[in-house]
DNA sequence: AGCCAGGACTGAG
DNA sequence: CTCAGTCATGGC
């Protein structure tokens, strides 16, 4: 089944009824990594707060974030929620970067970034792929709760399809494309914020029409 | 008042 | 290995 031209036909479809994203929302490369590690099961909104306190706090940086005691840095994002978890897990990664050279351009020389990423704690599948995607502009499609929501329910998917089988479903069908794959993932998230919630109410999705009969 | 959010990890069986 | 429990704030 050639379904290269089928995903095609979702993303101009939502790519026509929502127009650019513009993603992923930073300033800078490690400001994706840290917004990706601080969305992890967790609203926007509230990633956007925890880190203007961190810009308000001037800390924006590997060497000032790794400089502020755990605890410090947990109450500056407390707002993102899971703050003492994710305070760890920043550092965990900013140690991380630190032992590679300190800047996140300097994680494109490391060999098999995507393997060393997921043995740091705290970061699966999906943060090290939107890390490698958004920060570094690695094609890897980024799949998320949204991703597998969206195409189980028009059924080309189990629901319980696993991360990396949810990947290759994109990955084997459309070539290599850095701004296709970051865009494609913003529009299928901004999609699933409004239409594709738990509780369905499909009626004005932009997906609506490439339903199948029910 | 609940339910949910752009996950990842742990312990139990 | 599967799976329920854990982490937590803020918007609707």
């Amino acid at each position: 089944m050639r379904r290269a031209p089928l995903l095609r036909q979702y993303f101009e479809t939502l790519l026509a009824a929502l127009g650019p994203s513009g993603w992923w929302p930073a300033d800078s490369p490690l400001e994706v990594a840290i917004g990706a590690i601080l969305t992890q099961n967790t609203a926007w909104s509230n990633v956007e707060r925890a880190i203007a306190a961190l810009k308000d706090a001037a800390v924006l940086s590997p060497e000032a974030l790794l400089a502020l005691p755990e605890e410090t840095l947990a109450s500056l994002i407390r707002p993102a929620g899971y703050f003492r978890v994710k305070a760890r897990r920043l550092r965990h990664f900013l140690s991380f970067l630190t032992a590679h050279g300190g800047t996140m351009e300097n994680l494109r020389h490391v060999p098999q970034l995507r393997q060393r990423l997921l043995e740091v704690p705290g970061i699966g599948p999906e943060t090290a792929d939107s890390i490698l995607l958004y920060a570094l502009d690695v094609p890897r499609f980024v799949v998320d709760t949204y991703t597998r929501r969206i195409f189980h329910r028009h059924g080309l998917v189990p629901e319980d399809i696993g991360y990396d089988e949810l990947q290759a479903f994109f990955e084997d069908a459309l070539s290599p494309d850095v701004p296709l794959f970051q865009e494609f993932h913003a529009l299928i998230v901004r999609t699933g914020k409004s239409w594709c919630r738990p509780t369905p109410r499909c009626t004005r999705c932009p997906l609506a029409p490439l339903l199948p009969p029910s």
